[in-house]
DNA sequence: CTAGTCAAGGTCAGGGATGGTCAGAGGAGG
DNA sequence: CCTCCTCTGACCATCCCTGACCTTGACTAG
């Protein structure tokens, strides 16, 4: 974890740790001073690892008391959230997308690291060999692969 | 005496053992310095060496502060043949050919028939929603889910 | 009420830093 | 020769980070 986003990243992260999870409210200024970075660069952090895909929900106001708001989307059942989440993958799923997937995944206990690593490595090694429809390959073989480890793991 | 490839490749497991078996990060380009060879020569030793059926997993990432992770994935010995039945499925796998090696799985006692069901259903599904290619997709979809559970045991 | 001002945050295009891919040249052994 | 493995280089894809410029909201003077 060498960037300055994995850095920004790990902060806001670990806020809404010490906050148990419930939303967490910050300046962009502020936090882009905190790392001395330009405030865009807290955008970009945001966009990248907190998106909706990975399961937060951003929300901000500008002007005068402005405010970005970072919570996580909640959760009851993680297990049928999972399914949710790989029925919504559609016929195609992108690089980026798989690797949403599995950080939102991987932030809900569903995997750890090591699994997500290895999903990674199948899929890539798969993909390889093909020329055109690596997408819908991976999104093949990333529900299978998912299903396969909520079916049998629990 | 041995090819670039291979001092290269011995190169990167001394690390690995000085590391403890733990992964290791390095970057393409300097490694590619050490040795005074073009960058992609690093992806080939990767290629051919450092495969999931060799066991190892290769991680990356592009752009400013990009790297590349090697780590190891323990695999049995008794399921190394098993490794061997995978690589020998090829670019295509009916679906009698997939029952066949499911059927030795089990007899191997590499799965049981509650996990070869498993299988089955998923690659089923998958196979559903596309015309052309069913072989081809059969082929990665059970490799990959086999993979996954013999690296990782699910 | 209106316009102006200040204080946030948002967008976007671009540049630099990496790693990836692929076709083909080059070699070593049968 | 023929084939398989190595190795290279040109071109590609992705990620990070910045800075100029834009939008929005609150407050306040007239």
């Amino acid at each position: 974890m060498g960037t300055l986003a994995d850095h920004i990243e790990a902060y806001i992260k670990q806020m809404l740790r010490e906050n148990q999870g419930r939303a967490i409210e910050l300046s962009r200024a502020q936090l882009a001073d905190v790392f001395a970075c330009v405030p865009s660069q807290i955008n970009y952090v945001l966009a990248t690892r907190f998106s909706l895909e990975r399961g937060y929900i951003v929300e901000s106001r500008r002007g005068g008391g402005g405010y970005i708001r970072i919570g996580r989307v909640q959760v009851e059942d993680v297990r049928q959230d999972t399914i949710e989440l790989l029925n919504q993958i559609g016929q195609r799923l992108s690089e980026r997308q798989m690797n949403n997937v599995l950080a939102r995944l991987i932030d809900h206990h569903v995997l750890n690291a090591r699994q997500a690593g290895i999903i990674r490595g199948i899929v890539q090694q798969e993909c390889a060999n093909i020329g055109e429809g690596k997408d819908v390959l991976r999104a093949s073989l990333v529900r299978a692969m998912l299903l396969l480890i909520l079916e049998q793991g629990v």
